[in-house]
DNA sequence: CTAGCTTTGTGAAGAATTTCACAAGCCCTG
DNA sequence: CAGGGCTTGTGAAATTCTTCACAAAGCTAG
């Protein structure tokens, strides 16, 4: 398939937004400017967005929004349940283990993991934490679609390489620190300090 | 100033921790090669991205570990305490009032705010909720430079033109929603959702 | 002091992404 | 059913970002 922008993907996602708020409004079509506006983006990029997977409107109409709802659900992957284990019951692993916002994305956290004996076995909202060690021969039973890295920085690495180790292909990392993973293993960092930083630098930076 | 590529702004970042964790093993040089490579990305591109900024190294050796690491600090603008008013003492912004890895950078959480009576008159870590109505004229006798958003998507919107009625000038948003502000605020959106999304698309996608 | 090795800083080339601009298609009105 | 008003889809242009490639400069050894 052609290459598709991360900025591409992320504004899809943005979109898929939008258009289940109008799906709930009852609107009927949806055009690109007003999914530009929404966005804060471009109506020719929307429609270049769009146009990298095909033709989803109608010209002089726009957008069916149940339509095109349904298609970027599956363009993005979201038609399905994926299963995610969170390795990290600490203030991070939590959070996400209770975000009800996923569940209903079809992130399903179906595994909590932690190395600290005082946490394992403890329960959350039903989601017993289970001790790391497991992980590896607990994905052969069950199936783990998505990683999630919710530990410090220093042992980051060594979970992504138990993920690895356990067949898990894509990983999101929380952790302040580069990971490296074979080639067909997708990862995602979101590191909060870096995302600071970029504010600070806009901070200290706004007249010039 | 010469306008810096956001995607800059971030490896910057990334140079900077790679720097103090060499500044901490004892490195007196380093090379745009090794930073290159810790960072994942090449030689080239890091030279670039500090040669917006003016002229740090020395032709055959390197750059000194220290004094990059002080002229990045210094260009991100770390050099000083940020202080940090969240809006939102929900799951996030608890995690992020804990988070002890801010202080250490510089951000300075100075309040914590909630609109639930029930929060409002508790402590955290010495930190006090307070009323989010009172945000406006706390911002009066305390001066804040970072505001965040860590509340649910139907009230970001109200924190947000709060946060710019209380005249501050940068935004963390952490609510899964866009937000308009003036021209002279900046604000960055941390969307976990569109994060995961993007992972979705990527594992629906690997082998196309 | 010179030769050889290394590494920076940077124009210029190349690649990727965004914006422009317009023909083609669809709907509605009369 | 013809004309006017919209809105899409998309090549082409413009812009932005990355990579290339090499002269300039520093360091070391002899």
């Amino acid at each position: 398939m052609k290459r598709v922008p991360d900025s591409t993907v992320r504004r899809l996602s943005l979109y898929l937004g939008f258009l289940e708020e109008l799906v709930h409004s009852g609107e009927a079509t949806v055009s690109s400017d007003v999914l530009a506006r929404l966005g804060g983006t471009t109506s020719a990029q929307v429609r270049k967005d769009l146009s990298i997977f095909g033709s989803f409107g109608k010209r002089g109409l726009g957008y069916f929004v149940p339509e095109l709802t349904s298609s970027l659900r599956s363009i993005l992957g979201l038609g399905r349940d994926w299963h995610v284990a969170i390795v990290g019951a600490g203030k991070i692993g939590l959070a996400l283990a209770q975000y009800h916002g996923f569940r209903e994305k079809g992130f399903h956290v179906s595994a909590l993991y932690d190395a600290s004996p005082a946490k394992v076995g403890t329960r959350l909202d039903s989601i017993p934490v289970r001790d790391v060690q497991r992980l590896a021969s607990d994905a052969q039973t069950e199936h783990f679609d998505i990683g999630v890295i919710a530990v410090p920085a220093e042992s980051a690495q060594a979970v992504a390489d138990t993920m690895v180790a356990a067949g898990i292909k894509a990983i999101m990392n929380f952790a302040p620190a580069q990971i490296t993973v074979p080639a067909d293993v997708v990862t995602r960092t979101v590191n909060m300090g870096l995302e600071f930083e970029a504010l600070s630098f806009a901070l200290a930076n706004l007249s010039k």
